[in-house]
DNA sequence: GCTTGATTCATACAAACGTATGAATTACGG
DNA sequence: CCGTAATTCATACGTTTGTATGAATCAAGC
C-alpha cells in the first residue's frame, strides 16, 4: 500500500470529509476529533495514525483543496492569454479566471467544495496563527500574476491602487460563496446562489466596474 | 448601584473589553473564561456572576457595539437626506452612510473597535446558529432602509439586482476591515490602512462604480 | 454601627478535550 | 501459506474546559 494513490484510502479520505464539513460548520476549535471520526466511521486514534496531530489534520484540509484551486486560476489565466494571442486581456476575462474555479466550487454542491469555502472564510478571518504562513504560500503566485494582468489591462493605474482594488474584489468574491446565508436573511429569501453563470456574471461586472472605475468617462469620479 | 451607568461598573466592563479582543483574536470557542478574566484582572466567577454564562458573554459583546454601529449608519443617511432636502441621494453619498461609522470602528484604534470587526466576520462566517437570530434583528432595519435609498438613488434597477449589489458592497467594506492584513501579505506590506478619508475614498469610489454599473454608458437619466 | 444587598473570591467537579500506547486485525509479497 | 508491514481498535492519561457553590469582602442606608 503506497505509491501516489493520491486519496483514495478510504479511512484517511472519510476523514478529511467530515473534518472540511465540521470545520466550515462549527470552526477548528470547536469541532472535537471524536465528532469528526464518529461521522466518518472511523476509530478515534485513526487521525493520530494518518495525521498525527489536529494542527496537521487542519492544514491537510486547507492544502487539499487550495493548491488544485490555485491552479485553476492560473490556467484558466493562461489559457485566456493565449486566446487573446498577445492582445490585453479585458478586466472581465482576467476576474473571470479568479471567479469562476471558485464560484464552481460552491455549485458542484455534490462535493464538500462548499464547505471548503467556508472554511477558507473561517481562516482568513482567523487569528495571524500558523495558518497564515500556509496562505500566504499557497497565495503568493496566484496575487502576483493576477497583478500583473490587471496592470496590463489598466496600465494607467498606479500599482498600489491595483492591490487595493485587487483585495476589494476578493472580498466580493469571498462574501459571496462564504456568506451567502447573509444575502438569503437580507433578501427575505429571495436571492440565492442557484444559477453559477448567473452568479459569475454579477460578480464580475460589479468588480469590473469597481476596478475601471474613474476612467470610463474622462473627468467624474 | 442601579440605574442606566451603563458600562461603568469597572469589572463587567473589563471583561467585556478583554472577551472582545481575544474572541476576534482567536475565536469564541478558542478562547477560555480563563484567558478572558485573567486578562480582565478578575475573578473566574465574576463572569458568571454578570453574564451567568459564555454564550451570553457571547451575545453581550456583540450586542454593545453592533446597535449603536446601526444607529450611527441610520443617522448619518437621515442626516444626508435631509442635506438634500428632498433631492435623491447619491450613490456615494449612501455609501458614505453605511460605511464610514464601520471604518471609524476600525480608525479610532485607542478602544477595541478594531477587534469587533474582526469578531463580526468570525461571526457571520461562523455556523448558522444561535447568532444568526441576532444578526438578522439587529440588521434588518439598517438593510431595508439602505436597500430603499439604494433603489431611490438608481430607480432603473431591480429590486433583486439591489440586493446583489449591496451584498457585493458589504463584501467589500467587510474584508477591507476585517482582514487587513491580507491586503498588507498579498501587497508585500506597501498597502494599509493608515488614513480613513484615503481609505473611505477609495471603498466608495469601488463599490459606487459596482452599484451604478451598466448605466454611465446607457446614459445619465 | 449594624444590617442588607451587591459583588468578589477560592475552590470543586464532572465532562470533554488532544494525545499516547500497545494489542488486535487486516492486506499482501514471496 | 507464512511473515511482515500497514492499519484499526480499545483504552488510558493528564489537561483544560464551563459551570456551580458558599464563604469573604465591600458599599451604603438608617
Amino acid at each position: 500500500m503506497n505509491v501516489a494513490a493520491q486519496e483514495s484510502h478510504g479511512t484517511k479520505r472519510a476523514i478529511l470529509d467530515c473534518a472540511e464539513r465540521l470545520f466550515a460548520a462549527q470552526g477548528f476549535e470547536a469541532t472535537s476529533l471524536r465528532a469528526i471520526t464518529a461521522e466518518a466511521e472511523a476509530n478515534l486514534g485513526a487521525v493520530n495514525y494518518h495525521f498525527a496531530t489536529k494542527d496537521a489534520l487542519v492544514l491537510a484540509v486547507l492544502r487539499r483543496r487550495m493548491k488544485p484551486l490555485n491552479e485553476q486560476r492560473l490556467a484558466l489565466l493562461f489559457q485566456f492569454e493565449q486566446e487573446a494571442d498577445g492582445a490585453a486581456l479585458s478586466v472581465e476575462k482576467i476576474l473571470e479566471a479568479l471567479f469562476r474555479p471558485a464560484l464552481e466550487l460552491v455549485g458542484r454542491g455534490a462535493k464538500g467544495g462548499r464547505y471548503f469555502v467556508r472554511l477558507l472564510a473561517h481562516v482568513l478571518a482567523g487569528p495571524g496563527s500558523y495558518l497564515q504562513p500556509l496562505i500566504q504560500e499557497e497565495f503568493a503566485e496566484k496575487n502576483r500574476r493576477f497583478h500583473a494582468a490587471i496592470r496590463r489591462a489598466l496600465p494607467h493605474l498606479a500599482s498600489d491602487e491595483v492591490h487595493w482594488r485587487l483585495h476589494f474584489a476578493h472580498g466580493v468574491l469571498l462574501h459571496t460563496i462564504a456568506n451567502t446565508h447573509v444575502l438569503e436573511l437580507s433578501s427575505a429569501g429571495r436571492c440565492r446562489i442557484t444559477n453559477i453563470e448567473a452568479t459569475l456574471q454579477k460578480v464580475i461586472a460589479f468588480c469590473a466596474a469597481g476596478l475601471t472605475a474613474g476612467e470610463q468617462v474622462k473627468g467624474k469620479k
